[in-house]
DNA sequence: GTGAAAGCGCTAACAG
DNA sequence: CTGTTAGCGCTTTCAC
């Protein structure tokens, strides 16, 4: 930590008030004489004061920083989530404190309970799908949204877009242009958000009469490496399908590597649809046709909820939870071959 | 924050002991017994107490926190960059806080003021290049280190790579594919890792005896956009280059776009050669042949530098500044066309 | 080994 | 309008 030194007593003398008449006017306190308001800013300026945030924060129970858990820090999709959120915190006067927690749901916990004793609020864009812990939390007095991810009887508010409908636009705009071997590479299951993901998928081949093909159903991490060798592990299939519907885009990435590396043309012998838009499905190995999950929308809600949430109340108890959820939409690029 | 209610203070009296023998234990300092340890480790069990990080702060006058000052939050260079500085202050105890200067010179010292308050030091990714201002800082007691970017006469440590050797590089690799006609598109020439860049592209041509074509030469802002409307001039010359040398890879990623639009094709109407071997440049719309940066090095080697001097050293006055450069190499794909 | 007391720098009633 | 008086929750001498 910085020492400057001078304290707001320093200034108090100089100006000849009190320390607490400076605190007044720094804190925009109104009944203060318009002249000691020119003498305290005069000392404020000879000495270079800056207040000691630390100390304020003490006194006030309060820190002005907002936590942000994500599973990937270089992952696009949560690059361009913390992007967003870091304007619309800075906007409020909040600072964002970041935290990787690797996906890893004990160590996710164990973060929340440090950070969360450091910051007004956290912001889960990672989540363990456990909501007995994730309740427990809540109970120990943290403050918490979730982003992008939601947990089924958790009592805190989220912001997400909607999968389900997500993903059946996607597979019905594949099946619109004439494909009836549609694969899914998918995330985890146990994250609501792929699941729901999922389900749009077998709804949409359900409406069209289309069966569902097990062996081309995968899932795995959402993660450049696993879309890749999940792509290579369909290609290999006897019979392939000849589209898929990736669950996200940093999935499909690894897809489009993996395609490249073989020389199976996108979208000719594979027509890809994913999800996200991420600021590089635009600029990957193929411009990736996906849904749009409206992350700038996802994140400024985020912030704007949980910030307005901690003025309202800052008893747990009379708070209830908000869901908030998006409605996704379809941006057509190359790989889906509409184009 | 966090309300939890259990000081240190209610542990004490649970496990009948004093307040400072509890902080005792807490911040492991001996002398404590054994007998009185398991006593007071039962009471914080029992009352599942967690310490107040903000009286802690104010109290040992440090914070846990590095403040990471970037120009783009979701620029994939700097998105890497966090991602190692961030991994690389959790192995050292400390965490992040991000804020964003969007490239604003005047917005990145006022933050550096706000920020330099909250935090043990801070980290400039972004900087002005103004020493009069960065040494004032100093001056004001602020602590922070550059990386990725350096400012002569600062008296501030810095970790960067060698530009100027990585531009010579760059164009010695095209000049040797048999390029005669090289351009260049490069960043702001106030920069002066921009700046090496731009000398080891003359430098290499020199050496080669080929005149440097003005023409060629063009500069902009580091971002997608920018590469874009450059690429389009320069190729809208009656006499084109053949080849580029890219100042980073996020331009490079703005001229792949604008080559894939107007149909020239990489490299075969035109070759490129970027800088900085972003994680995405592997999944561009071509592979980008380009120089590393080390950016995992680069963070690395940033927080465990400040935090050494951290330790080393209160007193700005015996802190020496160290100037750390890595050499850069050469990552050949698909974009050159020596693959 | 342990505890009492005095801060860290600021804010928040409450008087005046 | 302004100052006095207690804290916020923890650490840190310095006695014992």
């Amino acid at each position: 930590m910085r020492k400057s030194g001078v304290t707001i007593s320093d200034v108090a003398r100089k100006a000849g008030v009190s320390a607490s008449t400076v605190s007044k006017y720094l804190n925009n306190i109104p009944y203060v004489s318009e002249n000691t308001k020119k003498k305290i800013q005069a000392a404020i300026d000879e000495l270079n004061f800056q207040p000691n945030i630390i100390a304020r924060s003490l006194a006030k129970q309060e820190t002005g920083y907002l936590g942000l858990l994500v599973p990937e820090v270089n992952n696009p999709f949560y690059t361009d989530l913390m992007q967003t959120i870091e304007a619309a915190a800075a906007k409020k006067g909040y600072y964002i404190i970041l935290a990787n927690t690797h996906g890893d749901s004990e160590r996710e916990l164990q973060l929340a309970r440090e950070l969360g004793n450091r910051v007004d609020a956290l912001i889960f864009a990672s989540a363990t799908n456990d909501s007995r812990k994730l309740n427990k939390l809540i109970k120990e007095n943290y403050r918490f949204l979730m982003v992008s991810r939601h947990v089924k009887e958790v009592k805190a508010s989220h912001v997400i877009v909607d999968g389900f409908v997500g993903g059946k636009m996607a597979v019905e705009h594949l099946i619109r242009l004439g494909h009836k071997k549609i694969g899914h590479i998918g995330g985890p299951q146990r994250i609501h958000q792929f699941q729901d993901r999922y389900l749009g998928y077998q709804n949409a081949l359900k409406q069209f009469g289309i069966p569902e093909n097990h062996d081309w159903v995968v899932f795995g991490d959402p993660s450049i490496q696993v879309g890749y060798q999940l792509a290579v592990q369909l290609m290999s299939l006897p019979e392939k399908p000849t589209a898929l519907f990736v669950g996200n885009d940093t999935l499909a990435l690894g897809v489009l590597e993996a395609c490249d590396n073989y020389n199976w043309s996108v979208p000719d012998d594979l027509a890809i649809v994913s999800f996200d838009n991420i600021s590089f499905s635009r600029l990957a190995l193929v411009p990736l046709t996906t849904i749009d999950s409206r992350i700038g929308e996802l994140g400024q809600i985020a912030v704007e909820t949980i910030v307005q949430q901690l003025r309202e109340d800052t008893s747990v108890l009379n708070q209830h939870k908000r869901e908030i959820v998006l409605k996704p939409s379809l941006v057509i690029r190359k790989s889906c071959g509409s184009l």
